[in-house]
DNA sequence: CTGTTAGCGCATTCAA
DNA sequence: TTGAATGCGCTAACAG
């Protein structure tokens, strides 16, 4: 406390003007401040350590430096390399507030309008609920990722989960699978929904085959995943389920572990599958066949689009889409028996 | 743009002061401000969607309502439960600002320093180096969690991970592992360096045993163990390991990996333990013993000690201190042969 | 109880 | 090229 240097304390120790500060602090001097000036405020900065105040500067400027992700849950380890990507573009002139939203919601126009209030540089909203856009309102620059079905509303980074259903479905079909369950997160995103539309799409589309048996549902987290599948076990073995899909990798692995409970042999009796790619899938037994999602890609074309926007440019409505990938590993088997 | 609200439009709207306006949205009306006032004031606001405006707020106010975290590395789910923690005991009135360092690197005084520009209401730093507590110097709030060996510098939240590290080194030894290699963390965090300590104590303090015969290290992930390992294992196995611990269970995956492209089985010829208990420990096959570290636990003790300096409570250097757990599974058996 | 006033620290006119 | 003055929107002290 008390410890505090200002732009006028340097003035004063400079004989300048706290305009002048400001100029030098900013990089705005080029022929604008003499050169001993410049000079002489750098020493008086570099003495008292000051620091420019955000706060004051973002009021002043009527914006801060802050981007802000506003994201469902970052306890599933994609996001971080969303993060990662965010962090790479952003680079040191802005820094990342990553805001979560409670309990795997979607952000809602309130999450989006509490972040307004910090007069973010821009927003980065994931995955989000299709009524919160009024709340923007151009009050900010706004880049929503993963959001299929509203590149209307902003510039939109998506990625091709079509495509990567399609491989998926496919891959699971030519295998012999006929009859599936498809385990869904509850978070209803738009893009959990066109996995599991586009997945059908194909299974369904290849003639002959039955479509998925069943859908059901639960927050993207291993227990309750597990809960899920073994709750919705029973009936899909009736149904003849000799394959599950999940949303993500979190939820596969809650049904790898509810399966063994249950005394099912993965891929002998059931072959999962899911999205996401996770470093884990690779390693864990069975590893886990999964969609990749390119999630360091998508938080570095999310965060440039940003900074588009932050400099003014006239970003058309982009919609860029970033594609998956398929990775076939031991959690899918041909049926064997019938 | 333009379409921003003010608290002057609200109080022109509603027919009082601004400071009326300021008094009820800062619910410090009670007894200042007359009920029909108070009305009229909320359905304004609610008329016009006016919100605070923070930054303004938080240069008159001088501190921001924003709690920042510090912290190295998210894409460890481990922080997850952390960061879950800590938004269950801030609630609504405080913003998590999540600030991730580059790389894993320790939170450094440059980090400190630009949180700072934002005047937080309090700083949460984890595991942070030795050296940049200078730099808040009272500026703001501050709580370190796993910080061993920093407690006479700011309130600290620890995990008592010498009685974890024990319990780790009881199991081992009483399954007749003698010889032991021991994969570090490179971001040599004091918590990293505890658990080795205390490890090792427990072992060669078991009398008659001998001590962990070398010290690898890699950064936290899992490609980096697995080749740490790799060029560590000769030697090891000329040494007589038969069980390697790991400071995270990332790295543990990393050396199970790497273990059986060298044809080795485990637990049959190598027992891995270390410290975590990730969701995927339970699963991964085999599942992974693994210390149970109170993530949760520890954002909300962090919180809170952040809540009670916030208002001024004089926490007296708090020093908490959290049990680990062990939790014993297949990734460890019994020495069978010699 | 209520309105008026004076900053918070900085960026940005506008004169000089 | 520089400095003094103004205002960003709000809160807190003060006066009514």
């Amino acid at each position: 406390m008390g410890g505090r240097v200002t732009a006028t304390m340097v003035a004063r120790h400079a004989g300048v003007s706290v305009a002048t500060v400001s100029l030098v602090v900013n990089g705005k001097h080029r022929g604008r401040v003499s050169p001993a000036n410049v000079a002489k405020v750098r020493q008086s900065i570099a003495e008292l350590g000051y620091v420019v105040d955000r706060v004051a500067s973002s009021l002043s400027k009527g914006s801060s430096d802050l981007v802000i992700l506003i994201s469902p849950d970052i306890s599933n380890p994609f996001f971080a390399g969303v993060i990662a990507g965010i962090k790479q573009v952003l680079g040191k002139r802005y820094q990342l507030l990553v805001s979560v939203t409670d309990d795997g919601n979607l952000p809602q126009a309130q999450e989006v309008r509490a972040s307004l209030e910090f007069r973010p540089a821009a927003l980065l909203v994931f995955a989000p609920a299709e009524t919160f856009v009024d709340a923007v309102r151009g009050h900010a620059p706004m880049v929503l990722i993963d959001a299929p079905g509203m590149e209307h509303l902003a510039p939109t980074i998506n990625i091709d989960i079509e495509a990567s259903a399609r491989a998926l479905g496919e891959h699971l079909t030519s295998l012999g699978h006929r009859t599936f369950g498809y385990l869904d997160s509850r978070t209803g995103s738009r893009t959990f929904q066109m996995r599991r539309d586009a997945l059908m799409d194909q299974i369904s589309g290849s003639g002959g085959h039955e479509s998925i048996s069943e859908v059901a549902t639960s927050i993207v987290s291993y227990e309750a995943a597990g809960e899920a599948f073994t709750q919705a076990w029973p009936q899909w073995s009736r149904d003849g389920v000799t394959s599950v899909i999940c949303a993500t990798d979190i939820q596969a692995y809650g049904v790898i572990g509810a399966a063994r409970s249950l005394g099912l042999a993965i891929p002998g009796d059931l072959s999962v599958a899911s999205f996401d790619n996770l470093s884990y899938s690779a390693i864990s037994s069975p590893s886990l066949t999964s969609v990749e999602l390119p999630s360091v890609e998508l938080g570095r074309s999310a965060a440039s689009v940003a900074l588009a926007l932050i400099d003014g440019e006239a970003v058309s409505v982009s919609h860029e889409v970033f594609a998956g990938q398929l990775h076939v590993r031991e959690s899918t088997a041909a049926l064997t028996t019938s």
